[in-house]
DNA sequence: TTAATAAGATTACAATTGTAATCTATAGGA
DNA sequence: TCCTATAGATTACAATTGTAATCTTATTAA
């Protein structure tokens, strides 16, 4: 619940890559995006942005006359810790498999792969033989020796 | 909210990893691993195991004379479909880089790395020059041209 | 200057979730 | 066979979320 747990929902999130897309958005625009995508009422949407101005993810700037929304958070940053959520219920000795099935499904560019190559040569230093698994006893497979 | 559409909450998603680790489970062993772990009530977590069987991601089976849960999906799967959903709000461009920072925060194993960079010599054959943004348009950097 | 419009604030209400307490039925021990 | 403990079912209640309608205020067009 601190100023640093930003839990969102998936309408939110809506919401907040709109902001991110933009930089500064007015709710005019950020609707306007939205009903393109969901079926949602322009009075819904603000409730939405006014969650969000609750939870410290948007701040309002009144910029001239308009009221513009800008994030305080990046969206980079924001996955990653979305990601590192999720990646907190699966067992450390998983994370190879489940990272192979994300570039498994994922369509990639030659660059993108590059990456990935000279990503992994990179971590070629710090891998070790085997990734111990750190999860609660009874919550994996891995028995605990 | 039909029967594949398997949405959980993080607590549901702790009593899915005791029973994804056990393969058939008791109630009572749910709540003494999870007990461990949280500072739950066994009546708490009781009722997410009664809203998991709801939700049919649980069954049940009465084995003899005790009551036996296992699940109805299996945990790669779900992992693969809850990531897909994280997924969906990531622009497509982005994939790689998302990727990327994954496997940055990961500790691999050496076999790890192996099966990540088999899997990307093959994804070479699919790669694409430039990977083409889907996003709703407003609501990534990528401009629909 | 005034009236209409539009933006943000307030209020509303049902469904889901967190967190249990209590009720009920049944299996297992005395 | 009967009683008790335990497992599952039912009920409870506040917080969050989905989905808005309405109210208030300020801006802009006439």
């Amino acid at each position: 619940m601190n100023r640093h747990d930003f839990k969102i929902t998936a309408s939110e999130w809506e919401v907040m890559r709109t902001v991110w897309a933009q930089g500064q958005v007015t709710s005019r625009m950020i609707i306007e995006v939205l009903q393109r995508k969901k079926e949602w009422g322009a009075a819904t949407i603000k409730t939405f942005i006014g969650r969000l101005v609750k939870k410290g993810m948007l701040t309002t700037e009144k910029e001239g006359k308009k009221f513009l929304y800008s994030a305080t958070i990046g969206e980079d940053e924001f996955i990653r810790k979305t990601l590192d959520e999720i990646f907190e219920n699966i067992c450390d000795k998983d994370n190879g498999r489940t990272i192979a099935a994300l570039i498994e499904k994922s369509l990639l560019s030659h660059e993108d792969i590059d990456r990935l190559e000279r990503m992994l040569e990179m971590k070629k230093k710090e891998a070790v033989e085997e990734v111990p698994c750190s999860c609660t006893p009874g919550q994996c497979r891995c028995e605990v020796s």
